[in-house]
DNA sequence: CCCGCTATTTATAAGCA
DNA sequence: TTGCTTATAAATAGCGG
């Protein structure tokens, strides 16, 4: 979609494929996100990865109750003054953009962290080892469920690497 | 996202969310069904429906992610847990890495602000104004507490982006 | 490989029938 | 409400650097 439209068929070049597949995996995690944000539901997205083993995002609404990235959005830069303007403004520039670089590498960090959590379900029991041998109707309950564990999991680790 | 653009917030009217539902589960399945074939992965997602009594409902099919999840379950439990030993391991790496950058980038940005705090002093508009009169000792209190609201907006940036 | 930058293609929020 | 339509917002393929 793009400077060209792309036809739906598997991509055989590797290095095209990988990217596309990080892309699209970005962009698809965001729309979940959405739509559980926007509707006030709950829902994931297992996606197996090409590059690991086996690879699972999930995203529940654990962080529309933290309205904290706008909070710190509204930070503000105080105001201007008189004698320092080209000082000042040079370094809410450098202040701006390291802020960006903090933000991009602290979602990294989340992507993995999360990564990891899933991880350390599917090896265990979580919710989608007992998919498998699961009735439809109870995957609702299950999956409340594993969004608890993963939101404590997230605390836990959040603490640790906070040292 | 058309007409206007939607902020991300739950929407209260009810036939309306009903409709943003409905618009974006397709388009949310349509992706994942494009990024299998383009992938030539495998991948599903679960959303629980408000419509349907809250019955989870699974794309692109239940069979697809059945059939995703057993496969991997008949790995030996050996090898399973070897992929994501070194995935884990992996993860850890990086989460250690960009914990550093993290910390990098946080003591720049603190430098940088101390400077604009100061550069506010000079002009006798900033926070330090009041600093005339005090003595060093309030003075090393105050750069010690900036340096905690930096470390906590640190935090919340690293909650939030988790959301 | 990773980033950032467009040119385009898609996805959609509002309107309207 | 159920669709269609359309103006806009988003997503993203292909390209440098």
């Amino acid at each position: 979609m793009s400077r060209k439209k792309t036809k739906l068929a598997y991509i055989t070049n590797d290095s095209a494929r990988k990217t596309t597949y990080k892309k699209r995996t970005k962009g698809l995690v965001k729309k979940v996100r959405e739509l559980t944000t926007l509707c006030g539901i709950e829902a994931f997205a297992v996606i197996n990865s090409p590059d690991f083993g086996f690879q699972a995002e999930v995203w529940p609404s654990l962080e529309d109750a933290r309205g904290l990235l706008s909070e710190f959005k509204k930070l503000p830069l105080s105001k201007q003054n008189n004698k320092m303007v080209n000082q000042k403004s040079f370094l809410e520039q450098s202040i701006a953009k390291a802020t960006q670089q903090l933000r991009k590498l602290s979602e990294e960090n989340c992507q993995k962290e999360l990564k990891e959590v899933m991880f350390e379900s599917l090896s265990g029991k979580g919710i989608l080892q007992s998919l498998n041998a699961m009735d439809l109707d109870e995957v609702g309950r299950l999956i409340k469920q594993n969004l608890t564990d993963i939101d404590n999991r997230v605390r836990v680790l959040t603490k640790a690497s906070r040292s």
